[in-house]
DNA sequence: TTTAAAATATGATATTTGTCATGGAATTTT
DNA sequence: AAAATTCCATGACAAATATCATATTTTAAA
């Protein structure tokens, strides 16, 4: 396993503001992980005591509903931390986290970093920066889910993959998610989640291979309502 | 105007982990604002230089939607603060404020209070704390908006303002909102919001005088699906 | 490869929610 | 107090979405 200090990914949140010393101290103690396609990374309720660090794959932050149906609040991917939330409180976490695909992951222990978080504000200001920018991205879904339609909805998160996840060389969504992840994330039963894509593809806005999406008319999608 | 280190309302918030330095030097450069209710206390867009702490009164937090109806994110009665992401982020901010009463309020101008928030780990820490909390409570009503319904989400909030904020010596709940809020707390049609309140009524769950609503029956509620 | 299981697809139908219209009640303004 | 405005209420209907049923296809397992 790598050093953290020379590790890439941590250029892309919070732990590119820990200075060399630190790193390697957190790199010391730090445990790496691998979690295959479905495994469950932890459930809502435990407790974590400590952050992940994606450096490879995609999971989904996902929390239970009293329904019974799991909602989808977040994807991460690499570069993104997990369990921010568990370094300023004792709580147990709110969600749960289930690996997309094949994952690769870093465990820092929350006891290493506390430290930091007290003494480096550079540090700390950057998870607050991430949390706020958490926050706002979760009031937007908020809206999202109260104000638009599930076939918009649909057509916002294979467009919000599309730019934030990218795609692979021809062209398809490089996320791929079952119809079930989908309805998950949009908020919908699965049927309806299918048959939204269904029409979407009739209409020549989508096509898919497989799981595989790929966007076939982005401009059009971005006018769905 | 009083000083904030005399302040009780600091109590409720952040603003308590200062020193009593700190606080002098804020409560010297902090401004008393009044609104009255239907007041405009900043908009989405704007830019806030500071944060806003509640003295007295209520206000909603909302975001206008794409299909121009608001939905509020959030309320916020005595002793919370707005505007805490404009501390850590450039950005404008992504909500709007509205007075829902008449409001007594303090602004801290932000230059004032960066600094402490570098300086002092235990005041950084409390607002990573709160953004932590708000974090959790987004994510709870993003999966309520999207798995519950309408006559779920509307006990709920009865509930919630029941329980968080409180009731006057008659049991009436001591905010008072109109229809058209409800909705837009709820997430549906202001029609939709009034009619599920008129059959909460019928149903002799709640009782109403004017805009006032009492909760009669919580036990009932509680099971609403 | 065959079988079993899971995921996708689609029809039929029920339920929920939104929209439009209209009237009455309450509040504010003149 | 009258008029005007806003808010509340409710019916009728339309649209969106959920649910149940049942194929079909795809994927995983034996």
């Amino acid at each position: 396993m790598g050093k953290c200090e020379q590790c890439i990914i941590k250029e892309f949140n919070a732990l590119k503001s820990l200075t060399k010393e630190e790193l390697m101290r957190v790199s010391a103690c730090k445990t790496g992980r691998l979690y295959k396609k479905g495994q469950i990374i932890f459930e809502e309720g435990e407790t974590l005591n400590g952050v992940y660090c994606v450096r490879d794959g995609v999971c989904k932050l996902s929390k239970l509903s009293e329904n019974g149906k799991d909602q989808v609040v977040k994807l991460v991917v690499k570069g993104g931390l997990l369990g921010k939330r568990s370094l300023v409180t004792e709580q147990k976490t709110n969600l749960s986290a289930v690996a997309l695909n094949d994952m690769e992951m870093c465990f820092i222990p929350k006891s290493e970093i506390m430290s930091d978080l007290s003494k480096n504000p550079k540090f700390t200001m950057d998870v607050l920066r991430e949390m706020a920018h958490d926050l706002k991205e979760s009031d937007e879904s908020l809206v999202n889910m109260a104000q638009k339609s599930v076939k918009r909805r649909m057509a916002e998160i294979l467009m919000y993959i599309h730019d934030n996840f990218g795609t692979d060389n021809e062209d398809y969504l490089s996320i791929v998610l079952s119809r079930e992840d989908y309805a998950s994330i949009v908020g919908t039963a699965t049927e309806s989640a299918i048959r939204i894509l269904s029409q979407f593809k009739k209409e020549g806005l989508i096509s898919t291979r497989g799981k595989q999406i790929k966007i076939e008319d982005y401009g059009s999608l971005k006018w769905i309502e």
